[in-house]
DNA sequence: TTTCAAATGTTATATTATTACATACTGTTA
DNA sequence: TAACAGTATGTAATAATATAACATTTGAAA
């Protein structure tokens, strides 16, 4: 464990990657990556991604299979993420919106369900490929 | 093609698994269930859920790699979908709530992007995982 | 009837994710 | 300290999901 922030040494190894990376990760680019640093195997990235996302340090992008960095210091464990993504150059941001959040916590749709999480991902295009 | 509804055969086979399927069904589900109709590869089956999704006839739901078909009447292409589902029971239900579908495509960020279309996916306790 | 786009058939392969089982490390408590 | 529980790691094998590539057929329209 690393008493800084909790994560062991493969969540850490792993969660740098994303971190530092630009754009979102996938598992095998992540397993490609770690390689020297003693991460053999998929299930060692697995299981790192796992914790990373219970405790809210990461994010799956659902629609790519792909995991970013949280940059909302707000969503502290990730129940409700939104996410726009450009469909021409791929780029995936994180929305924070506090009207939108606060809007979707609120929501209830007819049936009565219960809903403790949500995710949302928009696409569209983004200001520089609506330019060019 | 099948002159009812544009659908071509093997269109027209996937989406009839889909839709006479109470919950979302995986690719590789349907593929299995089509041997006996003459539908033999994994590509066959992909390239129709590709043109039914397309034409909005079906969705992904992307946390669960599973399709669903279209419920609510006023999707025909998709391009605002929203669902609900159930952590414990797995049932997912299209919801189709002229508000939140409003809210949301009315929805801009900071930065300006134009978004296209958007998917919503709300994970929590259905009414009858509620109770039990 | 030529023509073109869409759809199909087929083989192979790429990508994403999990199972299963053995071992090791960590902090807590008897 | 020794025992224990919970978490994390290592490793091999395999399952599940999805696409590439190429040949062929079909169907509607010009
Ligand atoms: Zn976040
Ligand atoms: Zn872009
Ligand atoms: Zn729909
Ligand atoms: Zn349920």
């Amino acid at each position: 464990m690393n008493k800084e922030n909790n994560l062991s040494k493969n969540q850490q190894i792993v969660f740098d990657i994303i971190e530092k990376s630009r754009e979102p990760v996938k598992a095998y680019s992540i397993l490609f990556n770690v390689k020297k640093k003693g991460i053999k195997a998929p299930p060692q990235v697995y299981r790192a991604l796992e914790k990373l996302i219970k405790l809210g340090k990461i994010h799956k992008v659902e629609s790519k299979n792909a995991f970013v960095a949280c940059k909302s210091s707000n969503c502290e464990i990730s129940k409700a993420t939104a996410f726009s993504i450009c469909e021409t150059c791929e780029k995936v941001t994180e929305i924070s919106d506090k009207k939108l959040s606060k809007y979707l916590k609120n929501f209830h749709d007819k049936t009565g369900m219960i809903y403790k999480k949500y995710n949302l991902e928009f696409y569209g295009l983004c200001t520089t490929c609506k330019r060019s």
